[in-house]
RNA sequence: GGGCGAUUGGCUCAGCGGUUAGAGCACUCGCUUCACACGCGAGGGGUCACUGGUUCGAAUCCAGUAUCGCCCA
């Protein structure tokens, strides 16, 4: 970089961020250089921000985390490939492009070239599109949000390749998808089966394991009367939290120890209010000390009744529709009247419609016994929905993920043994995940938006589909969308016709794109070239609350596909907190805008803060910190124009001074230690010793080397001082860097040749070799010198410019040995006209201020 | 209910077996020192959540308790 060249005569850190941004970018300082082959190149698997939603606090924290160990990389020789992406796959950039531009998305439609969104959108009548016109308006639109994030990051300075972007929802991503799920279904990893299903009635989509939550509601045990079968007046009490699905009753089921209930297996009671004849059944399941002991078995109630279901080989006897209302015909296994009649009484009927019903139907029929009883349990709810979530049978596609397969688990579990997790232990959360797995992927979602499953099924003579007859596109044609691409060998008139074809109507999780970003930014059968070079990759950064979802997916994309980690190592963000030390959110409205806060602290200060959070810890949100990194910025900018008005030559060997010398060993030990912190990526350590040096050397180095420099000992020990400042200087910019790519690489302008982001990280052992063996205790011994001259004017209340008569340090020989060396220094400092050492146990200092005249 | 993590001066945190426990902020006092008043110096302030245990020695290791947070049921 060339700049001024020159000193500025009041420098300073506001503005510098544009100005530096603008040359790094112009200057390509972060374009990945492809030439470079893999044992060279650091490639980071960016996380891609959802760019519908809002910038916060915790973007600028984490991502300024992977950055500095970007930079770090970078100047440790690697080439790093930093690419970003955009993520505008999935519900929320639905629902933001259906209400910015009033329109929604139908698949059924042809797409329109010409089509554009009203000028002014109704929400309440939204215009039916094409997906692939919804994915055009959805990129329009995302284009708008990701200039608002790339300011940020820019302005931030994070040291992407801007060349290297991806959307989530683009066309290479979607074609990398549906290759990767076609690869998938031809190793037999991608299935599909018709079973039951977690369903949201909201968005009226299947929702996967990982997508679940519990949450505490209020129900009740309702204390129903089974009759039995061989002996009506006899009765079978269950106690039920869903009345509601009586009518899909196929059994009841006790534990098989439980004497209670032991002689009646194998008999069979009646419904009450439906008169459908049931088995009573026993499975090691059933839980005797909830509710009365013996439970309904309906299809379905919960996970639990589809495990019975499965195990006992009961039937099916859905009464739930895909709207979440009960079912409009009346099922044929209710064949009594009474039964009929009852249940015309819940037809069309929500959940919660029909509970009320049935309890009222049940009172009046005297089955039900004494009033409900009120608990609180969990619920499983889809995490972005707000209804309960029913269970109903569904074709859906799964793919492989270790949940049904304890080899496959294992070897998944294995996985995570062999990444590097920083920190360590959220290796159990990954490890907890995989283990309590219950089946396999769900990757089919009844939603219209995303990627299209890239598949056509033939249809029968009766235009019924056949789907053990799988119609799979040619890989050269990805990405395609089946709802208006047409399979080989099949017409478009064909669609929907007898003996034609049709397409899968479903789109995938994006967690199925978003699993294979690896794959997306590296070039994954696109450019075989650039993927030799970057995969598997180094580094995913992301939070830990998407362990289970974004990183085990991704593990188990790369498993399956190239048999490795998609990564070697996993840097495990924190959250930030308000400081309640609860999350920060919106709705909580204690978000700070991140512009707002680059503009008021500088760039190179808020990084300092976020810089300054552990990896995985959660940090307070504390604009203390920032105005410390400010003010750190600032120091670093007065005392490299101090040291670089003094016109330093950076000529190592001038270095003779043993205070100079020690003050280099200290050097090379905090570059030791910043080294292997960032080899541990703990980025927060390399910053504190870092930090820790620099006070060190402004406070105490410079003031004690200052008059010597000026040359009051002459030239010999004026260039030796001048030597040692030039090269700690060039050193703590360096290991700065990282850090505060701003101010560092202003100062390194005012100097140097090129930019410092591609100058080399400070050689410890190279530092270490210019202290020509020097003991670093000298600089202790100092420091505690030199308190106490300052603590003596301070308790004189005079100025530290204050002439001092004598001083005698009294210390232990070896200190006096080390000290003598530098009495020049300590003279210097102190205005001290005598100065006198006296051995003695305990180092201390005897100050005699001279008169004031 | 299971698992993980945290608990250190008023605040934010470091230290994770070895001399009297550190830093910054805040606070008090002082200093217009020619890199910096967006500064410099000095000072006060902590029985390291609690209870046991291991050890010559524990903030640090072990067990348990409490509180908080997160992940999973």
């Amino acid at each position: 970089m060339t700049a001024s060249r020159a000193v500025p005569d009041k420098p300073s850190i506001d503005g510098i961020e544009s100005r530096w941004a603008d040359a790094w970018e112009s200057q390509g300082v972060y374009r990945f250089d492809r030439t470079r082959t893999r044992d060279a190149v650091f490639s980071i698997d960016t996380p891609p921000p959802t760019v519908s939603g809002s910038l916060h606090v915790g973007h600028v924290f984490s991502y300024t985390h992977t950055d500095c160990i970007a930079r770090y990389k970078r100047m440790r020789g690697f080439e790093v490939f930093y690419p970003m992406g955009w993520d505008d796959n999935g519900l929320p950039t639905e629902r933001r492009v259906q209400n910015y531009f009033g329109v929604r998305c139908d698949p059924s439609l042809p797409y329109d070239p010409a089509f554009e969104p009203p000028d002014e959108p109704d929400a309440k009548r939204q215009i039916p599109v094409s997906r692939k016109n919804f994915i055009e308006l959805c990129e329009r639109l995302t284009l708008e949000d990701e200039v608002v994030f790339e300011d940020l990051w820019r302005r931030m300075g994070l040291s992407i390749d801007w060349s290297q972007t991806y959307q989530t929802i683009g066309a290479n991503a979607q074609r990398v998808s549906q290759l990767a799920f076609l690869r998938n279904l031809a190793r037999g990893e991608a299935y599909q089966s018709e079973a039951p299903t977690l369903w949201d009635v909201t968005f009226k989509t299947a929702v996967a394991q990982a997508e679940l939550e519990d949450r505490e509601r209020p129900g009740a045990y309702h204390r129903i009367g089974f009759p039995r079968a061989a002996d009506p007046s006899e009765k079978v009490f269950i106690e039920t939290t869903r009345p509601e699905l009586l009518a899909a009753c196929v059994a009841l089921v006790a534990h098989p120890d439980d004497p209670r209930y032991q002689p009646l297996f194998g008999t069979t009671v009646l419904t009450p209010a439906f008169g459908v004849e049931v088995p009573i059944v026993a499975h090691q399941l059933a839980d005797p000390e909830k509710g009365s002991g013996i439970a309904m078995v309906c299809t379905f109630g919960d996970l639990t009744d589809v495990t019975w279901w499965r195990e006992l080989q009961l039937p099916t006897r859905p009464i739930i529709g895909w709207d979440g209302r009960i079912l409009p015909d009346v099922p044929e296994w209710i064949t009594d009247p009474v039964g009929m009649g009852n249940y015309e009484a819940i037809i069309g009927a929500t959940s919660h419609t029909a509970k009320e019903r049935m309890v009222e139907i049940l009172g009046a029929a005297g089955d039900l016994v004494g009033e409900p009883r009120p608990i609180v349990h969990p619920v499983k709810f889809f995490e972005k929905g707000d209804k309960p979530l029913e269970i109903v049978t569904t074709r859906q596609w799964y793919l492989t993920n270790g949940g049904r397969d304890p080899v496959l688990r294992d070897r998944l579990i294995e996985r995570g043994k062999e990444l590097n997790w920083h920190p360590e232990h959220m290796r159990v959360r990954y490890e907890n995940w995989v283990g309590g797995l219950n089946g396999d992927w769900l990757v089919s979602r009844q939603r219209f938006f995303g990627v299209p499953i890239p598949v056509w099924y033939a249809l029968d003579e009766s235009g019924n589909p056949r789907y053990d007859e799988i119609l799979r596109p040619d890989e050269a044609d990805l990405p395609i969308d089946p709802s208006s691409d047409t399979p080989a060998g099949y017409a478009e008139d064909q669609r929907g016709a007898p003996h034609g074809f049709m397409g899968d109507p479903d789109i995938m999780d994006t967690w199925a794109t978003s699993s294979l970003t690896p794959q997306i930014a590296g070039g994954w059968e696109r450019d075989p070239d650039l993927w030799g070079r970057v995969f598997p990759m180094d580094m995913r950064p992301q939070a830990h609350e998407i362990i289970r979802t974004w990183l085990f997916s991704s593990v188990v994309r790369a498993h399956l596909e190239s048999d490795c980690l998609p990564w070697s190592d996993a840097a495990i963000s924190g959250w930030i907190l308000d400081p309640d030390r609860k999350k920060m959110s919106k709705s909580k409205g204690n978000v700070v805008t991140p512009m707002a806060m680059l503009d008021e602290y500088s760039s190179d200060a808020v990084r300092y803060w976020a810089a300054s959070g552990r990896p995985g810890t959660d940090t307070a949100f504390d604009v203390g910190q920032m105005k410390i990194g400010r003010r750190l910025a600032i120091k670093i900018l007065n005392a490299s124009k101090f040291v670089l008005m003094l016109d330093p030559k950076s000529d190592a060997a001038a270095i003779t001074e043993p205070h100079d010398r020690a003050r280099i060993a200290a050097l090379a030990e905090t570059a030791r230690q910043a080294t292997v912190a960032f080899e541990q990526f703990n980025y927060a350590k390399a910053l504190e010793v870092t930090e820790t040096f620099f006070w060190d050397f402004t406070d105490d180095y410079v003031e004690l080397v200052k008059e010597r420099a000026y040359g009051a000992e002459g030239e010999a020990k004026a260039d030796s001082a001048k030597a040692a400042l030039s090269v700690s200087l060039d050193t703590i910019l360096r290991l700065f860097a990282p850090f505060l790519p701003f101010v560092t690489e202003e100062v390194w302008s005012w100097w140097q040749e090129g930019t410092i982001h591609r100058a080399s990280w400070p050689d410890s052992e190279a530092l270490a070799a210019l202290a020509q063996g020097q003991d670093r205790a000298l600089l202790g011994d100092l420091a505690a010198v030199l308190t106490s001259i300052r603590k003596a004017k301070s308790d004189a209340n005079s100025s530290m410019r204050a002439d001092v008569a004598s001083a005698v340090i009294t210390a232990p020989a070896d200190a006096i040995d080390r000290l003598r060396a530098a009495t020049g220094d300590i003279a210097a400092v102190g205005r001290i006209a005598d100065l006198t050492f006296v051995e003695g146990s305990q180092l201390s200092v005897e100050v005699e201020l001279a008169e004031v005249p």
